[in-house]
DNA sequence: TGTGATATAACGATAATCTATATATCATCA
DNA sequence: TGATGATATATAGATTATCGTTATATCACA
């Protein structure tokens, strides 16, 4: 029963999100996510490629190679991926609400 | 140049935080989370004494032991500790605004 | 007297990321 | 042509943190 992690969870919405804007590649992915939260969030490429791997595992990403000579391995969204986007998505905000509820609550003091 | 992952942050920030409401010992720590968050976060024991342990060693809470035969050890929040509370609250706060700006941004589609 | 709740602590296993390394292509510049 | 740096994927090993469990002990209640 072992529960997921909070960054786990999170760094796999972050996939999934960047590809539920397009296709791309493992490279593409890391630069995006940089780029679309400003820095927020990045990932080193040795986090980055177990996730991908694992989430295709699961069925919640697909890929092809493309090119010949360079290869690239284009990932995108299936329909249980997009489907877990969107549940991850609502879960964590709900986490996110509780948990600034808690800093911003009034104090008893 | 170890990176802290978003979750131990929050975990610490979890434990601040219901410290800044008053003074608690461990078993209160634990109930208080579950109870604010509205069970959208919760410790297991064996998490929650080494991240107090940890917090105390760098300063962040300070302790004492109460009770003769019934042994309790009630945390409270130093400065720095209340200090530290702030700032990451208001990082994780840029964390997640950037985080929901990527899941809701427009699609390239 | 026994059970369940309260209370703290620590050990070992598990799980995940990070660091580093390996391999290879492509573009650019000297 | 040769060097360098950016692009691109992959994996092994070290590190780190939490999880699950166990140990110890008190208290309330039946």
């Amino acid at each position: 029963m072992q529960q997921i992690t909070l960054s786990k969870r999170i760094n796999e919405l972050l996939v999934l999100a960047v590809l539920d804007h397009g296709a791309a590649h493992g490279y593409q992915i890391a630069l995006s996510v940089e780029e679309r939260t400003g820095g927020a969030f990045t990932f080193q490429h040795g986090t980055l490629y177990p996730i991908l791997h694992r989430l295709e595992a699961e069925g919640r990403l697909r890929s092809e190679w493309h090119g010949e000579r360079r290869r690239r391995k284009t990932y995108h969204l299936t329909a249980d991926g997009r489907a877990d986007l969107e549940a991850g998505a609502a879960e964590l905000e709900r986490q996110f609400r509780a948990l600034f509820g808690l800093i911003r609550g009034t104090h008893a003091a």
